[in-house]
DNA sequence: ATAAATAAGTTGTATATACAACTTATTTAT
DNA sequence: ATAAATAAGTTGTATATACAACTTATTTAT
């Protein structure tokens, strides 16, 4: 029978999908270890890194900086607002309060850590590869 | 004041959590488009391409290649066999069913227009790049 | 052959994410 | 200034993921 022809002739590992994923599963892990001492996850630091360099923000403006889906957003920002990192004190503008700044603060070097143990893995060039690809995406979608 | 001197200095677009897991937003996204018409997750289409170039394979194996916690390697397959794409009959190994076969046949490609598509957004480079960093991570963790 | 140790599989729990549908706020025509 | 249109924010729902703790199966010493 030659039902499934395409089956014999692909091939999977091709997927950039699934290799996207897996280098994504497989970096978090690696920062998970250095940043959940903290009692904070990756993509909460995500948010509060971003909130650090600005003053305000609202959620539209946040979930364009992080391409994140405004649903998913808001429910991120009440995590961090429920752990008195982010206030909603100036609503609908968003802000580090002082613990959101100082955990902030504290965790840098920590998270210098999971940089250089991520370059280690990836090199100079993953790294300027990865840059040049979030561009990319960042630009063209 | 000199508090929180770190987040003056650092330059948190560089992290390589946050880069990677924005590319995986945006690439998953785009997968998604061409993918979920037929009712099945990139997740779960990245399980059965697996089982589709192997006739039988056991959770641990499958979570081993995929590089899935086991208990998430659990649910995700779950739903597949609850979608009657992945059979039990043989437990502990999970092979695909006729349905599982055909659905990976008719998808393929779908999948390579998803391909073709973040192809022209990260080129030739960022695909080989991306294959790259993929064997590093998998080698080196 | 059995006990002890290890591996594989399962379930509970919390967070993350997207999409759809909705409500509330803001902006734009008239 | 008000109505209509658009944008921002919220809530419901389903899937994805990891970690911890547990149970069941398999393997390894004795």
């Amino acid at each position: 029978m030659k039902e499934y022809e395409h089956i014999e002739t692909f091939n999977p590992k091709e997927c950039l999908s699934g290799q996207i994923s897996r280098i994504n599963r497989l970096t978090a892990t690696i920062f998970r270890k250095y940043i959940s001492p903290f009692k904070v996850t990756n993509s909460q630091l995500t948010l509060l890194f971003i909130l650090s360099k600005h003053n305000t923000l609202n959620q539209m403006q946040l979930s364009t900086i992080a391409k994140l889906e405004k649903s998913s957003l808001h429910r991120n920002i009440k995590r961090l607002v429920d752990s008195n990192y982010v206030s909603k004190a100036d609503f609908p503008l968003l802000q580090l309060t002082n613990d959101g700044k100082k955990l902030v603060n504290t965790i840098i070097p920590e998270w210098e850590k999971a940089m250089t143990e991520i370059r280690e893995i990836i090199g100079t060039e993953g790294e300027s590869s990865i840059h040049q690809i979030h561009q990319n995406l960042i630009s063209k979608t």
